[in-house]
RNA sequence: GCCGACGUAGCUCAAUCGGCAGAGCAAUAGUUUUGUAAACUAUCGGUUCUCGGUUCGAUUCCGAGCGUCGGCUCCA
């Protein structure tokens, strides 16, 4: 992730690094230095120890970081020839690597893997550590403040990003101008940790996972299963407003399709295993294009008239991620998706973008995701991408059209296309400061070919329609941690799983209580009354711990009148009030999605 | 998959050096009948993740496996 702001604080955070470098050189003498860069929120340093290392030995190392602070050593910055380097640096596999790298060009001055050959590397000392390192640092290691930094956590990264190669330790820290933002930072790490979906979905009793059951496959209580099928009917609606229609294709393919398409070349490492039926060889779905594009072609020749055609489906896929990826509902083995493939001439590829893309923003902005980015993702110069670049430039033509003719502020990312084509990526931010890829767009002009669907054109030839692929919220699942953690469980009303709980005070009002949810409920409210041997105020509590938007208590007063006493989850009290006004209030912010309780 | 940490009651956590496994909440029963964030009492609740090893004795030490978490890598 690339900071977009904080970058007054990257010297300070890289000089962080390099004094922990020479800290842990001193505690592990032997130590390898791999690379140790700022990042957000603070630095990281990738080493190879001569032995393990603890999150015990945080404390030492800090202590020694403090020390070189204390010592007010200047860093020092000079330029030395490649031989030079070598020889200085004969101890570090790594750094030499990294030298060979920049001296032949294939390295650049931040990471960039194209640059000049050149005979000279920059060099940063201070004190007694000397580094491979383009800078740029504070003056002095006292520029750090001593109080302002703190080792967070210890991990294993492979050299170079690389699984081919040797796996280092690297150690992340966290570091600020004062002691007062680190405060802050810690503050809002363990703020993040209350709003943890795992941590909701399991208080609010919304989804589990069962070690019976298996890794990564999510088991949705009613509280949670109302919540995702309200997300889906919602956009199943919307997607029916804009004129979309609905498939269903079951969960399993013939292998044989997908050596066709291309997926078993470019993704055959994220299907399950296959299952074996005599001479047929299936597979669980991990996606539905070829299923969406073989469907196409069975209901017959297509005429110019009927495209564009939008073949919608919400389909649980099926996707074997690594073991160590699993977590949450944000990465699991079984997701739905709001999937859509558009077959359609080329000349609609802007005006079912700008469908596609007005779909997706009423959508986000329901849910309140308002912060959001576009990234342009392009095939980059190597990797798995279909080649065919004639193809490739008109898909990315088109799919730029669209979004200069939407004005849509966007980024582009190279190599960060599908196998099949470059893409749209609309990417949220949580609560936790993530960026969470949610919608998608994309434009495919190679998988219709393959898998020869056609369309007879208005002179009578026969072409091949551009296929687009969509998705809205992209996984139910996901998108559902990424709300709770977003909205900090506090669904809004439309979406809440008990959006009203009764509250009786004594239990000489449970009737007047269960006449209430009659009513709320025939209106298609969802409620629940509280008739427990509790005082009010322990219901109360619990309702609120729930995050149910509405409390309903009522007593005699109410029970005579008619009425309901209102008490928001915001703690708010509306007082008593008719029954009948209650829920047109409720039902108006219902309709109209609002995040509002009054 | 790899590196590291962790795994004790439904949940959150404790248990000294290897010596009978404990608390709060929840649940259940009873009492209480309550006016806007936790009534009282009692009871129940455990293969200490699993398997194996060391030991007179293992929640504790060792090994393997499984899972969770933090990263690495990847994400149509």
């Amino acid at each position: 992730m690339v900071s977009e702001n904080g970058d007054a604080l990257r010297p300070l955070r890289h000089s962080a690094a390099h004094i922990m470098a020479e800290a842990v050189l001193d505690i592990f003498p032997g130590t390898k230095f791999g690379i140790g860069p700022a990042i957000d929120n603070g630095f990281y340093y990738d080493f190879l120890l001569p032995r393990p290392a603890t999150p015990e030995d945080f404390a030492a190392i800090e202590a020694r970081m403090r020390e070189i602070i204390r010592g007010g050593y200047l860093f020092q910055h000079s330029t030395e020839s490649v031989a030079q380097a070598r020889q200085d640096f004969q101890d570090q596999p790594f750094k030499l690597e990294l030298i060979d790298a920049i001296s032949k060009g294939e390295l650049g001055l931040h990471g960039e893997e194209q640059a000049k050959p050149t005979n000279e590397v920059s060099i940063y000392k201070h004190d007694t550590f000397t580094d491979l390192c383009a800078g740029p640092h504070v003056h002095n290691t006292s520029d750090v403040p001593a109080d302002a930094f703190k080792l967070m956590s210890i991990a294993g990264a492979y050299w170079r990003g690389s699984e081919k190669n040797p796996m280092l330790t690297r150690i992340y820290g966290t570091a600020w101008q004062s002691k007062k933002e680190l405060d802050e930072y810690l503050w809002r790490l363990e703020e993040a940790k209350k709003r943890d979906h795992r941590k909701i979905g399991k208080e609010l009793g919304l989804f589990y996972f069962s070690d019976d059951i298996g890794p990564g496959l999510p088991l949705f209580a009613p509280k949670g299963e109302i919540v995702r099928h309200l997300m889906e009917d919602y956009v199943r609606e919307a997607q029916t407003r804009y004129g979309y229609q609905h498939v269903w294709t079951g969960h399993m393919v013939k292998e044989e399709l997908y050596k066709k398409s291309g997926h078993y070349d470019n993704y055959s490492e994220v299907m399950f295993p296959p299952m074996v039926d005599d001479d047929i060889i299936l597979r669980l779905k991990p996606m539905n294009c070829p299923s969406h594009m073989t469907l196409y072609k069975e209901m017959g020749l297509h005429s110019y008239r009927e495209l564009p055609l939008r073949f919608c489906e919400f389909a649980t896929l099926y996707r074997y991620e690594k073991r160590g990826e699993l977590g949450g509902l944000t990465r699991v083995r079984a997701l739905t998706q709001d999937d859509c493939h558009v077959f359609c001439a080329e000349e609609q590829i802007e005006s079912e973008f700008t469908l596609a893309l007005n779909l997706i923003r009423e959508v986000l902005n329901a849910y309140h995701f308002l912060d959001y980015r576009v990234r342009l993702s392009l095939r980059g110069a190597e990797g798995k991408f279909v080649a065919d670049d004639e193809k490739w430039a008109k898909a990315t033509a088109a799919l730029r059209a669209a979004l200069d003719a939407n004005d849509v502020d966007y980024f582009v990312a190279e190599g960060e296309a599908a196998f099949y084509g470059p893409k749209a990526d609309f990417i949220a931010r949580d609560a936790l400061g993530r960026d969470w890829q949610i919608s998608t767009i994309q434009v495919d002009f190679i998988q219709p070919a393959r898998l020869g669907c056609e369309y007879i054109a208005e002179d009578g030839s026969t072409q091949t329609p551009v296929l687009i692929h969509r998705a809205v919220t992209g996984s139910t699942e996901r998108f559902l941690g990424v709300l709770i953690e977003h909205l900090a469980g506090a669904f809004p009303l439309w979406l809440a799983p008990v959006q009203v709980k009764l509250i009786p005070i004594a239990d000489r009002h449970n009737a007047y209580a269960f006449e209430v949810q009659k009513k709320l409920q025939a209106q298609g409210f969802r409620v629940e009354v509280d008739t427990r041997s509790e005082r009010m105020n322990a219901k109360i509590r619990d309702a609120q711990l729930q995050k149910i938007p509405y409390m309903l208590v009522v007593g005699d007063k109410e029970a005579e009148a008619g009425a309901v006493s209102v008490r928001l989850r915001t703690g708010e009290d509306l007082k008593a009030m008719p029954l009948e006004q209650f829920s047109a209030m409720a039902k108006k912010l219902v309709d109209e999605k609002s995040m509002e309780l009054k």
